[in-house]
DNA sequence: AATGAATGAGATTTCATTCAT
DNA sequence: CATGAATGAAATCTCATTCAT
């Protein structure tokens, strides 16, 4: 039983995530079988099962990495000091990162999630979590700009949030049935949009 | 019971269909078994594969009434004579019809295609196909009004359709995710936004 | 409930025996199903089970009828005078119908029968006896000819009846392999063999 | 039990298909199910299906063990220096072994596999590569004889040798359907029938 | 820590047979 | 007599997980 030292253990967790996220993305879960993330991953599944208690906890893990780096982006975003860099940045970071090929891949198994999260208890947890919490720092974003008066008091911040948000997850579903959509002017058009509601200020 | 009437073969397959999609908004594709369904249908295993030759083609089924069913009310909201009256119609049919249980039933196994859609290749056909006709005929739409004038000619058609649609299948989620959220704010909101391209004309 | 004439029952009968042939030539028993029967004969599922009771009868039928047929030959051959000429009658029928595809299925399917004859004792005891008759009047027209002079006392006239049944079983087989073979130098060999039993007489 | 030796998967191997003789013989490929095959081996589906991938590959694997066995036996009788030798070997060595109750079980599934030949093509490829190979070498063997002297050249050693083989498969389904038939005179016959062509030389 | 052979519950699908019409 | 929709037991195969080495 030789004892390892923790780089080496998070490297191999995240091998196996990695490999997840491939096979994941391919097959969907449920196709996806341990044995594809052995392959994938060049480990053993007694070696997985060293790290994740259940391919569910793999599954929850990844859900739990896409968690914290949205989060993160959220904070960064609620930093700036007007709500026209702090959407351009989060514009930025979530359109922009749609090109991304790793990224793309785990937006597929986000879709994935999306549906797991009806008959999964405990992934729809971490779904609710993973859009509530973005949902509200979005919302407060808007919110201090409407009371700094960069945006017209009319506007329903809660019902704002939530239309972006969904025009974004919309979009990723887009993306996937066909890659050659031109995102530019989709995200040229919400620009234009969330003019429109700063300008009535 | 030999030679019976279309109409009870008829009766059958619906039958089979409507337990299907109460086992797979439950349990998602691949959780749900052949033995649910029959159990749901009250029928056998043998009298389910004398209407479809496999749990796929169940699937795909599903997936085409669905399609069917938005054709049917896009071509209805395209014989209006104002875009708000089409759109009005749309986000009466689509937004109003999220209110009926059978419907949300159906909505969450038009998750479950979504996701689905990345590894069938023949499910992503049929995703596609129903999401660009609705699409095309919503872009008609819009560029119809403009040339009428009825909305600013600066509008992108083919991107206002497309955000149209995702913020609308991003809303289904958002339902499923929570079934509390006030809907009404949220179409008021979208009302606005076409509301101010008009404005512009 | 109609009754019909003894001559459409009959023609039914044959008319499910010969589809059943053709599909289990093709297919094998197993693999043959009913539903195979039913489209080759034209018939419905439940037409055929008022003719058999169960697709094993059905099997045991045919078996039934390739019995009757060779003990007519045998009982035919026997009442040559010689047992050349009966040789020669039952080498000239059973070899030349190897060139009648309608015996060729049903030759296939006896070849089927050997092999059913291991699990399913019914059909064994049906080959049994469809072996066992053949071999005891070719024994005997054997051991008549010794009487009479005509074939050498030394010969083993059961074991030779054995190998002539078993030549040609053999021979049956090695036809189905390969199609081409050619049947005559192997029949003109089997002459050679029994002429020098009789020229030694 | 990770990482074992070749020996340790070679003997799982030969476990399993002496289970499937023994299954196949009593049952019939078809009516032995794999669940027959797990009990009578002592092991699990699974472990059954990590050596071969389907029910049919444990049948082929059955079919090329036989191949190999005959191809073994073949050889060796070649090697001898007159045709008398190699054909008493033969003889010594294929209806001998009719009396190794193991080998019965073999022949059994032999019988089985006569019949699986006519509706699965890669059976029948097998049984046609077990049974022109051998015939190939035993015509060479009396052709051979032919140049050397020892047999009559006007003897057809084509038919020759597929008559031997013909009334060896011929015997192996008799002694299936009675096994209290004398083999004994049966062998004396035959071997009377090749001196036949030896002394007329 | 890592390996990978083994486990066995469970999934989809087939098909002989029945019986109401 | 004929029809053919319905039945449901049973078959093959998969795959998450374990554990001896």
């Amino acid at each position: 039983m030789p004892k390892v030292s923790q780089s080496h253990l998070d490297a191999r967790r995240t091998q196996i995530l990695e490999a997840a996220v491939v096979c994941f993305s391919r097959q969907g879960f449920h196709r996806a079988t341990i044995q594809d993330i052995v392959k994938q991953s060049r480990l053993s599944p007694g070696a997985i099962y060293n790290y994740f208690s259940s391919k569910e906890q793999i599954i929850e893990a990844i859900a739990d990495e896409r968690h914290a780096r949205e989060r993160k982006l959220l904070f960064e975003a609620r930093k700036e000091t007007t709500v026209a860099g702090a959407l351009k940045r989060l514009r930025d970071a979530f359109f922009g990162e749609l090109k991304n090929p790793k990224e793309r891949l785990r937006r597929r198994v986000s879709i994935q999630m999306w549906a797991e999260a009806q008959r999964n208890p405990r992934i729809l947890k971490l779904i609710r979590r993973g859009f509530e919490e973005p949902r509200k720092v979005l919302r407060d974003i808007l919110a201090r700009a409407q009371r700094r008066g960069e945006i017209s008091r009319k506007v329903d911040a809660d019902a704002t949030a939530r239309l972006l948000i969904a025009a974004f997850h919309g979009l990723v579903m887009q993306v996937e049935w066909d890659r050659q959509i031109p995102v530019r002017p989709y995200v040229a058009l919400q620009d234009g949009l969330l003019e429109s509601i700063s300008r009535r200020a």
